[in-house]
Formats: C-alpha cells, structure tokens, sequence
DNA sequence: TTGACATGTCGCAACTAGACGACATAATTG
DNA sequence: CAATTATGTCGTCTAGTTGCGACATGTCAA
C-alpha cells in the first residue's frame, strides 16, 4: 500500500480555518472602490465624503465599504465633529497594494 | 468658493479600470482551498491530485479552482501522462501569501 | 479492447455580495 | 428650533459565486 504522495514533502500548511479568515479580509479588500480608499488612506487620514469623491460614489456608499474594512481590522475611525476620518490600522496592507501597484501600475 | 477638498492633496492613483482588474485577482485569491493551493505551489509542482488531497475536495473541484487561477495569469500547467502538474506564474504570490502567513500563522 | 484512473466540463440549486433608495442619527449654523 | 451637512443603517433586488452530482475526455496497463 502506497504512502499517500501529499504527505511525502512535509510541508508547513496553514490551517484551513487560519486561511477561511485569510480569505474574508482578501475579499474585503478586493473590490476597486475599496483597494482605492485603502491606497489614499495609506498615504494620510481622510474623511468619508473625500473618499467618496475620490471613488466617484455617494457617501452612505462609501460609508458601507469603511464599515467593512473596519470590522476586519484593516481600519480604524475618529470622529470629529460631524465628520469621521478613517485610517490604517493593518500595516500589512501597505505590501499588498505595492503588489497590486507593481502589477498594475499607478496610472 | 473653496477648493474642493479632496485634490487639495494631489496623490498618485491607480485608476478604477486598473484596480477593478486587480479586484478581480484578488478575488481569484480570496478563498481558502485556493489560498493552500497557492502556497504549496510556491514550494514545488503539485497535480490536481495532490492539491485535492491537501484541501481535503473532490479532484474535479479542485480542477475548477485551478482553472480559475490559471485564468487570471497566477498558474501554469503541463501534463505529463494522465497527470497534470501545476505551478506558480505570478511571482508577487509570494509576498501576498508571506503576508497572509504573518498575520494568520502557519498553523 | 476493457477497465481503472486522472483530469476536465456542464448545469443546477443554494448561498452571498453589491448597488441603491429610503430613512435615521448627529453636529453645526442661522 | 429649523435647515443643512456628514455619516450611518436598513431592506430589497439583482447578479455573481460555490459546491456538487453527472458526465466527458484522455491515458495507461493487462
């Protein structure tokens, strides 16, 4: 009977719950409104109505998309006045949009 | 009349069409059969065999999964016999995958 | 050629995400 | 207080994704 060929390399996996978490915050962030706030957001803080411009979306929108990079720690929020800057809260982000950058450029 | 708030600061963009490009890939990534696949990938060759095993699926579901990423440029394929061999084409996985690994371990 | 194996393709049902109008809350201004 | 501005929340409709059984193709060995 045959060692099962998988097996034979011994290979450092992680976990496949580890990775299902993995893939929720890459889905979160892979949607172009999103990937474009995250890339100003990485160079300064700024508000949702300037993200919202920037995206060229109403701001309750922009305000949906935020709530989502939020709840997976990639932002954080502070309010001043009646106006809420965002800004990043996982440094890893930054070596992810150099990938997509370098892929695809920052025409 | 004021300046408009957000070209105030002038910041280098990648443009909507090209990070609705990279959403896209993103997406591909962002799930967590293929994040393993990936990362065993970037360690040597595997068949779809193997890589079913690994993520413990059907081989005909990890087929589709294989020719999602093969679409979007991050795999190649050459047959040999009845197998199929699968390997890395995009080099910037890594880095994506290094990141996912320091956040999610690899448990 | 027959059977077993490895991979790939198709179509459907269940689920999930996205866009958006409508509405809610909260702060500022007159 | 009433109007305006900025942000946040809810429900709905649509479109896309996932999992999977069934089937198709191609390869090898006896």
């Amino acid at each position: 009977m045959a060692i099962k060929a998988a097996s034979a390399k011994a290979i450092r996996l992680t976990s496949l719950e580890a990775l299902s978490l993995a893939a929720e915050c890459l889905k979160t962030l892979a949607h172009p409104h999103r990937l474009r706030m995250v890339q100003m957001l990485l160079q300064g803080k700024y508000t949702v109505g300037e993200l919202a411009d920037a995206c060229e979306i109403p701001s309750h929108m922009a305000s949906e998309h935020l709530r989502l990079m939020q709840r997976c720690g990639f932002l954080t929020s502070e309010k001043d006045g009646r106006k809420a800057y965002y800004q990043v809260a996982e440094p890893h982000l930054a070596s992810i949009l150099s990938c997509v950058e370098a892929r695809f450029g920052t025409r």
